[in-house]
DNA sequence: TTGTAGGCGTTATCAG
DNA sequence: CTGATAACGCCTACAA
């Protein structure tokens, strides 16, 4: 753990100036005489490049940063398992911040874009203040937001189609024949529990039920939050037949409070959970979820990043993903699993 | 995305000399006017410090790297949600690299090491060649290892016993009954293949059981790979009673495989996996898993790395996380969910 | 082809 | 208390 050897110790090594070991070190035009000397060098002294020192001078420090809002929800570890690969073949390095949906921390993680140590930012916000805007204006490396932001923000961002997600759930409930159908949501002022919350009354009005509003009830994103909306919503709707859930989570502990009730999912309580994490395909019995493309999304985040950091400023780009219902256990009986349909 | 305010630029704004700016920000002893000045220029400009800059100088760059085998694997998913918190709260940002296992790229995180743009690493590697000890002893900065390492490297390591665990698993088995458990392992060449698969040998002898090779397959450390393991074994010994797998994803496969062949678990087969990951409570039937500790390990490695670079030099130390069988569906039928001995 | 020197943005020393 | 000034390690004109 000595002091490591610098261009300068391999030069009176060598022989040489600092601008020709520079220079060797770079691949540049230079006397093969020379570039002996300084590989020699080099490799006895065990050198390694100082990366710190060479950022300040590049100002490139080929580390991007990724902040998911909870580090513990697979739907963000999906992302990263995206993410990774593509910025690594790119030749960068990847800083992990996880918010846990606080708005603080994520303004911070902003605010400490300005600090350089990355040269841009992928950033899934769950609620977008008017400070995260003026921040996002302001940025001075390029960012990408997964979530939705308000039109005319200078990002690129990628977007979940959530609305349509709901819809397609409803539409499969409503085929199966069910008609009290309840939902469990998150947060309304974060961006996905207002999107979710609206998307859901307006696929009921599609099929022609009513809302209802004793049939909705509004936790956090957690799965111990999730039990204890479905304990409260089953004590007040004891024959409600379906729950539309916001995400797998959520899902799951509707799942064990179900189970915990005696109710036999799907013939008496049919679920869908959101994002089609690992845990739907294997938790017990399989559950049904809406897939908003975690994986696609991290994928095409990471990919405009990295667009944008080779190729400088153009017009912020919008990619939106879409939904797709990957029906399991948990809807459609012991029989069918597996199955897909868009 | 304009060129920031520096230092030079806050310090002609305010009339006054770099240095004084330098010490106003430090919070070092300033005259109040002084003071005033320079925070009235900063905010103005909206300085934030350059990161990089500041590394050059102190040496220290307030990054930590967590090298993980496999980033899919949700067993070190479970680390990095204790190592994240962990660093955060001690001011260090978490920068990751997904190895996959490939000991060329280990090698290379731990060469990059010593270009500085981190002050320590956690690394988890699956084999340990020459090279890894070599370069272990001549870091440039901290070095924590998840699992094991020779006596006498000069690293902090934490060490999950997989024997032992491995040995509450066959027990167990032995207990409910069962006489032909196979073993379905990952390679042999890696540090846990290796120590598994030992360990079911010894655990088989100590319950007087033989050892019989056909009841062992050797795939990999995936579902896809447990499950043609698991394909293969069935076809040569098709009345084996339990398989004891080498991680949750192998047993995973082997669910899949196990139900396809109309073969109920745990009646027919009893099946143990181990990481105890999310996807063994959450799969179907829930799964019996030897807990190795992934989240304690995660912390104390974290917590291990803080220590040494905050008190530098002392011995290098180890840390053993205990295991853990968790029972579940998949080995004590129906009945009985989520009890827990060790 | 090579060396000297300046600068990237900070921090820290040392006179004033 | 403050202002020059010299590092930190590297890259790159520019001059030799």
């Amino acid at each position: 753990m000595a002091d490591g050897p610098t261009i300068t110790t391999i030069a009176e090594r060598a022989g040489v100036s600092i601008a020709s070991v520079s220079r060797v070190l770079n691949g540049l035009p230079t006397r093969q005489e020379t570039v002996r000397k300084v590989m020699a060098a080099a490799d006895e002294l065990g050198y390694v490049r100082n990366a710190v020192a060479r950022s300040l001078k590049s100002r490139r420090t080929h580390q991007v940063a990724f902040a998911m809002a909870d580090i513990g929800n697979p739907a963000y570890l999906a992302m990263l398992r995206e993410i990774q690969p593509v910025l690594k073949a790119a030749g960068y390095r990847l800083v992990l911040h996880s918010t846990d949906a606080v708005a603080a921390d994520e303004i911070d993680v902003l605010h400490s874009l300005g600090e350089r140590y990355v040269d841009g930012l992928i950033m899934s916000p769950l609620r977008v203040t008017e400070t995260h805007l003026r921040m996002l204006a302001t940025a001075r490396a390029p960012v990408v937001i997964i979530g939705s932001v308000p039109d005319g923000t200078p990002v690129d961002n990628v977007r979940a189609d959530s609305r349509t997600g709901v819809r397609l759930a409803i539409d499969h409930l409503h085929m199966l024949g069910r008609r009290r159908i309840g939902m469990v949501n998150g947060p309304l002022d974060t961006v996905p529990g207002a999107a979710r919350g609206a998307a859901y009354r307006e696929a009921l009005a599609a099929v022609g039920l009513p809302y209802e509003e004793k049939l909705v009830e509004i936790g956090d994103f957690y799965r111990a939050e999730g039990r204890r909306a479905v304990e409260t919503l089953l004590r007040r709707v004891p024959d409600i037949d379906a729950l539309m859930c916001a995400n797998d989570l959520i899902a799951l502990g509707a799942l064990d409070v179900l189970r915990a009730a005696g109710k036999r999912v799907p013939q008496d309580v049919a679920v869908v959970g959101m994002d089609d994490t690992d845990l739907a395909a294997a938790s017990w019995p399989s559950l049904t979820s809406v897939s908003l493309g975690s994986a696609e999304r991290g994928k095409a985040a990471a990919e405009l990043l990295l667009d944008r950091l080779q190729h400088g400023d153009r017009e912020p780009r919008l990619v939106t993903v879409l939904p797709r219902l990957v029906v399991r256990a948990s809807t459609a009986g012991e029989g069918s699993e597996g199955g897909r349909s868009s």
